[in-house]
DNA sequence: TATATATAGATAAAATCTATATATTGCATT
DNA sequence: AATGCAATATATAGATTTTATCTATATATA
C-alpha cells in the first residue's frame, strides 16, 4: 500500500472520475487506473463501480475513504510538525548534571527555558560526572554538565565555569582564626575528600602529589552537601567547591583558610557525545547555558551540527 | 514517504538496532539503513543518534514514533476491515423500489436484514421504475425492485413475483354485483390508469390494442394508492395490482370484476446495472429477496460476480 | 463523435540486495 | 592503564530487481 496510491484513490473518490483525478494529481490517467487497481488487488475488494459517466464508490470504497483521509491527515500533520521543528506536547529529553550544577548554575536557566518551551518535559539526571558520561556514551542523555577535565575520545567538552576549591574548616576548628595554613599542616588534620573516582578528588590528589605530601584521609564520599555538613560539625576539614559552601561561609558556619602556595580549583563544563545531533529544543538549552557562562564561540566551533 | 519505511523505522525504534530491525522485517540491514535515511531526508530531521551499541531516538524520532504508530494502526485496521468484508458502522447503501415492493414485498425481508446487519444503514428510493433505472445507470443505487419487463442493454433483471392486475371497481359501482364484464363494456366506463411512462400502463395498453379497443381514460397518475382511493369513492374504475388493492378487497371497499377473455398482470423483479460489483452486505439483501420469492438460481446464473 | 477506463509495452524511478568500508565496543594482552 | 584485535554496528557503492509511470492504443459508454 503506497501513500501516493491512496492519494490517487481519494482524488478519484472526490471527483468521481479517474481522468479528472489524474489531472488534479498531475499524473496520467493510466497511473491513476493502475494505482487504484493495485489498491483493489491488495485489499481484495472493488473500490469503485466503473462504467457510466462517473465512477461510484462501493461500500468498501467508502470505508477506505474514511481511513485514507485519516491516514492522509496524520501524514500531513507529522510532516508539518517535523518540518517546522515543533515540539510535540509531552515530548522531552534527558540531560545529566552534577550536583553543583543543578543546585547553583542551572536553576535560572531552566526557569527561563520552561517559559520558552513549556511543553517540553525536562528530565535531569543528577550523578557524579563519570556516571553522566556513561549515559552520554550510551545515548541515554543528550548532554551533561560535569566536572572537567574529562578526557575521552568520543566526548566533547567545553568549560563554562571555574570554581575554586578552597580549604574549608568548621567555625570552631583551630585553623578558623588563621589566615592561612601550610600543606604540611593540612595533612596532619583529618581530611574529608571526594571519592577517588571523582574528578575533584583527582585534582586534589594531583596537587598533593606535586607537593610531595600524602593526606590523612578520614572519609571519602560523593556528596559535597554531606561533606559540607561534616566539616561544619567538626568531623574534619575539606577542600570543597566554593559554589557548594558559599552559603555556609556567609552564615559563618564555615571558614576558608588559604593554603600557602597552592590553589585548588575545578572546572565545570558541558559535555556531549561527539557527533551527536541536537534537536532545536535541546540546542536552545545548551546555548542558553553557554550564553549565561560564556563559551558560546567554543561550542559553535566544536559542534558540527548534523543536518 | 513509504509505508514499509515507516515500518522499518518503528522496528528500529523498538529494538534500538538497525541490524535487529532488519532481521525482524526479513530484509537486509542496508535496506533498513536507507529506508530510515530516506525518511530523515524527506522529513529534514535526524531520527536516531547512531554510534554506540544501541541507536537512540532523537526528540523528532520520538514524535515520529507517535504518528507512525497511529498510521500503522489505521492501515492494519482498514486492511482487516476490508479483508474480512466487515461493514463500517454507519456505512450503508442505497437501493430503489417501486411502491408495491416496499409496501408489500420487502418489509419482512428488510426486518430480517436489519437483524443480520444492524450497522448498515439502508436507504430506499421509492419511485416509478424508470426513475429507478436511471439511478442504476448513474450508479446512484445498487439495485432496484421494479416492474418488468424492462429492456435495456446495461440492465439485468430477474423476475421475482407475478402480480395480477384485475379490473377493480368501487363497491357501489354497477359492475360490483356482476361476475364479469366485457372489454367493450369496460371502455365505456371512466378509466383511471397509470401514467403512460409506467410499465403497468404499457401492459394495459397492449391488451387493449390486441383487442382492438381504446379506453376512455379520465385520469392518469403514478400513485397506485391514490388510484385505489379514487376507485373506492367511485370516480372511475381501474386495473390495479392485486398487491395494492388486497386490503380494500378484504374490507369490501373494492370489488374485482373478471374481464372476459383477457388477463392483466405485471411482473416485479430485481434489476441491476450489468457487470456491477456487489459488496457482501448488499449481496446478502439481494439474495434474501430471491430466497423469499424464488429466483436465486437465475440470479446466480446472470450475475458474474466481479472479484 | 466525444469522452471514459483498461491494457500493453517501454521507460524511468525506487527499493532492495551483495559486497565492502568504516566506526565502535569489549576483551585479551602487554 | 593502555594497546591491539576480534566481533559487531552502521554507512556506502554498485548491481539487480521490482515498482511506478508514461505513451500509445483498445474498448466501452453516453
Amino acid at each position: 500500500m503506497n501513500l501516493y496510491h491512496l492519494r490517487y484513490f481519494l482524488s478519484v473518490a472526490q471527483t468521481g472520475s479517474f481522468s479528472q483525478a489524474a489531472r488534479e494529481m498531475h499524473v496520467t490517467q493510466p497511473t491513476v487506473s493502475s494505482g487504484v487497481a493495485e489498491l483493489e488487488k491488495t485489499m481484495g475488494v472493488r473500490l469503485f463501480n466503473r462504467g457510466g459517466k462517473r465512477v461510484a464508490l462501493t461500500m468498501e470504497g467508502r470505508t477506505l475513504v474514511n481511513y485514507a483521509m485519516q491516514i492522509q491527515d496524520l501524514v500531513e500533520e507529522v510532516e508539518d510538525h517535523l518540518q517546522r521543528r515543533d515540539v510535540l506536547p509531552g515530548e522531552g529529553f534527558q540531560f545529566g548534571a552534577i550536583d553543583a550544577a543543578v543546585t547553583y548554575l542551572l536553576p535560572d536557566i531552566l526557569k527561563d527555558y520552561r517559559r520558552v518551551y513549556p511543553d517540553v518535559s525536562l528530565s535531569a539526571q543528577v550523578a557524579p560526572s563519570r556516571y553522566l558520561v556513561d549515559d552520554l556514551l550510551m545515548n541515554r542523555s543528550e548532554f551533561a554538565v560535569i566536572s572537567l577535565p574529562y578526557d575521552h575520545p568520543r566526548v566533547e567538552t567545553v568549560s563554562i565555569y571555574r570554581d575554586s576549591m578552597p580549604l574549608v574548616v568548621g567555625a570552631s576548628h583551630s585553623f578558623a582564626a588563621r589566615k592561612s595554613a601550610t600543606l604540611q599542616e593540612v595533612v596532619q588534620e583529618p581530611l574529608i575528600l571526594f571519592h577517588t573516582d571523582s574528578i575533584s578528588r583527582k585534582i586534589v590528589d594531583e596537587r598533593f602529589a606535586e607537593a610531595g605530601v600524602s593526606p590523612g584521609v578520614v572519609m571519602e564520599m560523593r556528596s559535597p552537601e554531606a561533606m559540607r555538613k561534616l566539616v561544619e560539625v567538626g568531623v574534619g576539614i575539606s577542600f570543597l567547591p566554593l559554589l557548594t559552601v558559599q552559603e555556609s561561609l556567609n552564615a559563618g558556619a564555615l571558614k576558608v583558610v588559604d593554603v600557602a602556595g597552592v590553589a585548588f580549583s575545578r572546572e565545570i563544563g558541558v559535555a556531549w557525545r561527539r557527533g551527536r545531533y541536537f534537536s532545536v529544543a535541546i540546542r536552545y538549552l545548551i546555548e542558553a547555558i553557554f550564553e549565561a557562562y560564556q563559551g558560546l564561540e567554543v561550542w559553535h566551533k566544536k559542534v558540527e551540527i548534523a543536518k
